[in-house]
Formats: structure tokens, sequence, C-alpha cells
DNA sequence: GCGGTTCTGTATCGCTCGCTCCAGTTAAAT
DNA sequence: ATTTAACTGGAGCGAGCGATACAGAACCGC
């Protein structure tokens, strides 16, 4: 019917999301994430509404992308290593990058964009999402015996996201891994059935 | 030797912090500033040099006032009511203000700020601060016999230091009570005696 | 091949940003 | 009373912002 796109709109996107991770939605400007996705500026208002249009949707490539992945891996394993795995993993993206972005939901959950409802509701969206990772895994283990019973599986899954958040925002502030780490390690000590205090 | 000032430094640079407190540094313009402190555009810039200063100014105010307080007034506690009044403070000024605006040093990490290598200097410190807080008390309630000392004290103080960060950011996604209290709920337990699991 | 529709490229628009400049004012020091 | 240094008020700088206008190019259905 009709002139056809010359880009890929989902490689264009992947580009937003790069832009938008590393700068902050006030930051990167609306020519630099043109140039980055390749577009000129006629097209990017074309195809993508305007910047908080363009914001949305990355945010939704990276929830339905990035976070999903992450998840749809670790949920075949069994409970226990899936959430410790979730939380391994977290350590490992964080002091991978050398940039040191952080997650791109969290960093929008600061952002100035949490002041609108909308983008507030789809951030809190996302961190429902690794809760209920969390719930679905503890409350597997707690079933088959992996996991303590001592908490309930909701007030984990609720500490557990905690953890995941802060390192996020630690990792920003360029904490070292034994600083992750610790973070996690008194968390996972919960899911064990608890032991005697240590005889000296 | 010359005309004195018109303003108080203190109040200005207070109102200086609300200002970046609830709109961050990059949304929070000099000339919005200036009128919340009540300074035209010269005396901005003759006392404060440029924006950059003003905000280190002012998270220096926010360092020494707000949370300094917090942590004085916390000291003085028994060390397990310290560590669980600190929480529990958190909570109740995330849920009593009305803006959502969360807390200026935690909100300033995720801000393009922390690109800033004096201000992440400055924020690490900040959030050392807290972190000392929890360990001090930790440590005297483990030598004391009120806190378990199943973990150690230093990765406590980690995961007490995640909660906070964490509730903060979840305060600013506009999360209910139980959702902050959850959180704190599991790494308090971790201060008590391990119990045996309930016989049913 | 031709009409119709959507694309692309470029040149802006109006606005706000951080910051500077300077004439005019004020008050302590002499 | 005069000097002098700092402060005040306000106009305005260049730059960058998000967004738009419009001409021409490209493609599909006919």
């Amino acid at each position: 019917m009709a002139r056809p796109r010359e880009f890929d709109e989902g490689v264009a996107l992947q580009a937003a999301v790069d832009g938008f991770w590393s700068q902050g939605y006030g930051a990167a400007s609306t020519r630099d994430l043109a140039a980055r996705m390749g577009l000129t500026t006629a097209s990017f208002y074309n195809a993508f509404g305007d910047k908080r249009g363009l914001f949305m949707k990355a945010l939704d490539q990276y929830l339905s992308g990035t976070l999903s992945q992450r998840i749809a891996r670790l949920d075949r394993l069994p409970p226990r290593q899936a959430v410790s795995g979730y939380l391994a993993d977290v350590v490992e993206r964080s002091l991978g990058d050398p940039q040191r972005r952080g997650c791109m939901l969290i960093n929008a959950a600061l952002d100035v964009t949490a002041q609108d409802p909308d983008i507030r509701e789809e951030v809190a969206g996302g961190l429902g999402e690794i809760r209920a990772f969390f719930l679905r895994h503890l409350r597997a283990g707690q079933a088959d015996g992996t996991i303590s019973p001592a908490q309930p599986a909701e007030d984990l899954s609720q500490l557990f996201l905690s953890v995941v958040v802060a390192m996020r925002v630690m990792a920003r502030l360029h904490a070292d891994r034994d600083q992750l780490e610790s973070m996690a390690r008194p968390a996972l000590a919960l899911l064990d059935p608890c032991e005697p205090p240590p005889i000296p």
C-alpha cells in the first residue's frame, strides 16, 4: 500500500533500550537516541510517537527480553538453585558491565519517570514479576522440604526482591564482589533449616 | 568590609535540598532552585558557585542533618532496638511523605550524578555510614547475647543496608505498609536465636 | 505506469537550560 | 563623608532541548 520501513523496529528499539539504560530518561536526548537507532528525526517520531512513548516501548522490550529470559532460564532449576541462581546472576551481570549501568527497571524506578503513573505502574509490575519468581520457587522449596518453612514465603520473596534491588543500586556505585555477595549470604541462610549456635 | 548577605545560607541550602530531593538533579533547574531559595540568579551563583557545587553542598546538608540526626537518636537505644528502630523509622518516613520522595541519598545514587566520581563517593560514604550504624549495633548485640551470632555481623549489616535501600526504592513506587514491613520481618528474624521448626 | 500513501532528509520552531554580565545598591572600614 | 568591596536585580548569552513542517523519494495495488 505504501513505502515500507527501511529499518528493523526491534533492532532500533533495542538501541533505544541501551540509550535509556545507560543515560536515564532525562539525560537521553531524542537526537542521541535517534542517532543510536540509526533513524532521522522524522522516522523517529513517525515510528515511536514521542520520547515518552518510546521509553514505555523500550521498557516493554526490556521486560519481555532481558528479564523474562532470565526468569525462564532459571525456572527450569530446582527451587533452591533457582533462588540462589537469580542472586548469583545479578552479581555476575552487575560486575560484568564495565559501565555499571545497573538494571534499567530499577534505574527507572528512581528516575523522574517515577512521577508518571503509567510508567510507575509498569516498573512496579516488572518488580512484581521478580517477586513472583521468588515466591513461586520459595513455595515449591518449602513444599518439597529443601527450604526452611520458618519464614512465610511471602515475606521471604519480598526480602529477596530487596536484595536484588539493593544489589543493583550498589552496583551503580561501583560496589565490589564482596559487598554484593555479603548481601546475599544472610538472606540465603534463611533458607536453611536452622542450625544450633556453634559450640566453641 | 562590605555589604552583608540578605539571606540565611542555611535556610537557602535547606530549600535546595528540598528541590533536589523532590525533583532530582537533572530535573531541578537553577531557576526553580533559586526561586525556592528566595534568591536571584546572581546571588545564587555568587553564593554557591554552580549547580553541581550546590548539589554537593545540599548532599552534605542532608547527610549532616537528616541522616546524622536519625543515627544519633537511635544510637542511644539498646543494640537490638536500634537496628529494628532504624527500619521502623524508614517505614514511617516513607509512608509519611505524601510526595513519596524516598531518600535523597539513594535517589542520588541512581541519578545521572552517579557518573560523577566525587558525588558517587559522597553517596557511597553516606550509605557507608548507615552500614556502620548497623554493624556497630549488630556487634554490640552479638556481644551481649541479644542478637544471634549465627551470621557474621559484617554480612548482616550489609543485608540491613539492602533492606533500607530497597524500602526507599519501593517507597517511590508507592508501595504500601505491608510491602515495606514484609521486607523487614525476615531480616529481623535473623537476629533471633534459631527456633526449631514448628511441629504441626 | 500511475495514483495514493507512507516513508526519509533537512531545516527549522519555540522553549528552557546553565550561566554571565553589568548597572545600581548597600553598609562596614577609614 | 568617602572609599570600597560585596551583594542585588534583571537582561540576555549560546547551546541544546522536544517536537514539527514540508519537500521529495520509494513502494504497493491497480
